[in-house]
DNA sequence: ATTGGCACTCAGGAAGTCCGAGTGCCAATG
DNA sequence: CATTGGCACTCGGACTTCCTGAGTGCCAAT
């Protein structure tokens, strides 16, 4: 069929341009995949592919390379999930296993990822909004300083300071550490605000400035602010391509410092196996329009709780990285849900 | 005198160098720098700093470069301290002073130190083991999964999980953690190891398995393998330079995701004003031979914590950067002595 | 629709040329 | 003896030119 040959030869220049990074011509074409046919007919179907915007020449009388466009497509349609050796699977699974606690579970995760994928690596902290609050703790670390700490049952920690402007009594102090955990304890995070509800009245009124302030570091943390954390490995990966990336190194390293880009580049927990993938200037990024991501979210339980996935040239070997991707994601969910 | 013009000299071309990035001749130098001199007798000088070790030539009739012995050699007697602008110490210290929790202050060092000397940024975790327990806090995730969080007077938080093989009652649980706190809690950590002696046969038989891994995960917290923490920033400075950097940057770039290798880079907290400077190949980190190290300690109060400094390419601005460095991590001593 | 033929294009490598910044050396000088 | 002007020499890098060959588009034939 005429149709399908032409996105056979699509789905064989990006394969191609994807391995050796140059620009690829109809010659080599049939030489390297066996379509039964010569090179002028391919020439035909690649000014056809041209004019729909799939691929483009860098110059008259070179190859021809991908577009964001034809990479969509091929992403879309053409590519088939590789899948992992099982070699590669018991190496995932064992090297996840020895985790010690969640950030180790998240660095071993990073590096796993960027080591296996060869691209930059991203992992979102698991949320809190849907899991619940293992322990909360309100300790004074000098007369004018306490520290908040909220422990969740996903094993993550967040802790946060409070300076206070008149110092503070160790026996309100405890007081208020006794009766937050009674109210909230055990809860889940998203009901915390309303628990707190009418908390603070229920101190003397001497006390409340500071019961407040607590309250308000609690709600805090029990929401949104703390789904912030990504961590990030395998930069060096971004170097790794020949010379003629088609990237700003400085731009792409700079952005990748901020973590609003990084959650951006994550984008929303996709539900499911479903697998993000968005190409060059798909994802809005200053600095970021020659790279693409591919992401996916992570279970704990059947609870997606955060995203990972990776950063790379749009011309990365789409097939490997989403099997990839989906692949830790699996077993980082499998980890985070005990056993 | 003719051994100090030499030393003069020195100091020029490492300025010039330093600044343009080319190798740097004699009649520019006469130009620039005002030594009251013709070229020819510079050319003298260079000569014998060249057979001294101080400066080297890429190429026959090219101009010199400094070697790290120059480099040395400038820092250790040719460098003097710029201080700091007021404005530059205002912007650091409110900076600093808006930090929320420790991992904050210390994210936004990181941020301050690589934007300030633009180069890639380092800061250690503050050390457990000069500083004592706040509070020591022993939760069951679930049944099976324990989890142990020390925290520091410094505000610093350290958890680890602890998977048991068989189910934890929670009333073990809940002495368990009433009991090593009456033990440790408010005690030095160094003092953690001897304090622990015999605490585990104070519990039933039955419990001591459980006890016993908890009471190893507390000394482990407490001693050393919590100092391991370092964060980075500032990596897309790397790439700043022109081109013609001598460096390899993804070596550079791989080294530096490693832990172990930031804490090597670092060394030891040095005491005092102290300004340790690694150049160039003094450093023995694989991968790291053209690049130097910029570093200090710094203290909570007047106890030395932890280290800090920048990295980058031997031909960076030493003085700048010594100043920089020293300036940042006094104002991070002083954000964690509180106030 | 496919194919062989053909003229055309042009990036990038090879080879050659040139320039000038920079050097080392030497003899002259104060 | 340190300093200096003079001078011959070196050579990396910039610039030019040339050429090749991979690759293209178009067209007529099947």
């Amino acid at each position: 069929m005429l149709e399908d040959r032409r996105l056979a030869v699509l789905r064989a220049i990006v394969d191609d341009y994807v391995t050796t990074q140059e620009p690829v011509g109809s010659k080599a074409l049939v030489e390297r995949h066996n379509l039964g046919v010569s090179p002028a007919t391919i020439r035909n179907d690649m000014a056809a592919l041209e004019d729909e915007g799939y691929i483009t020449q860098p110059h008259t009388s070179a190859g021809r390379v991908p577009t964001d466009l034809g990479y969509r497509m091929f992403v879309d349609q053409l590519s088939t999930v590789k899948p992992l050796t099982s070699a590669e699977r018991r190496a995932i699974q064992s090297f996840l296993e020895d985790a010690v606690d969640l950030d180790d579970v998240m660095a071993r995760t990073v590096r796993l990822l960027s080591q296996v994928t060869r691209e930059v690596a991203l992992v979102q902290y698991p949320t809190l909004s849907r899991s619940s609050v293992r322990h909360v703790e309100v300790v004074s670390l000098s007369t004018t300083r306490i520290l908040v700490v909220l422990i969740a049952d996903t094993g993550r920690v967040d802790q946060r300071m409070l300076d206070t402007a008149a110092p503070i009594d160790e026996s309100i102090v405890a007081d208020v550490r006794a009766r937050i955990a009674l109210v909230i304890g055990g809860r889940r995070f998203i009901e915390v605000p309303d628990l707190l509800v009418g908390f603070v009245e229920s101190f003397d009124i001497h006390d409340r400035a500071f019961v407040t302030a607590v309250a308000a570091i609690v709600m805090e943390l029990a929401v949104e602010k703390s789904d912030q954390r990504v961590m990030i490995g395998g930069t060096a990966n971004l170097t790794r391509r020949g010379d003629g990336l088609p990237m700003n190194l400085q731009s792409v390293l700079e952005a990748l410092e901020e973590q609003v880009v990084l959650l951006k580049l994550l984008g929303e927990a996709t539900a499911g196996d479903a697998i993000m993938v968005r190409i060059g200037q798909e994802n809005s990024v200053q600095g970021m329009e020659a790279t693409s991501v591919v992401s996916t979210g992570y279970a704990r339980g059947d609870e997606l709780v955060a995203s990972l996935g990776v950063v790379g040239p749009t011309h990365m070997d789409y097939a490997s990285n989403m099997a990839s991707v989906h692949a830790v994601a699996q077993y980082l969910g499998r980890i985070l849900s005990d056993q």
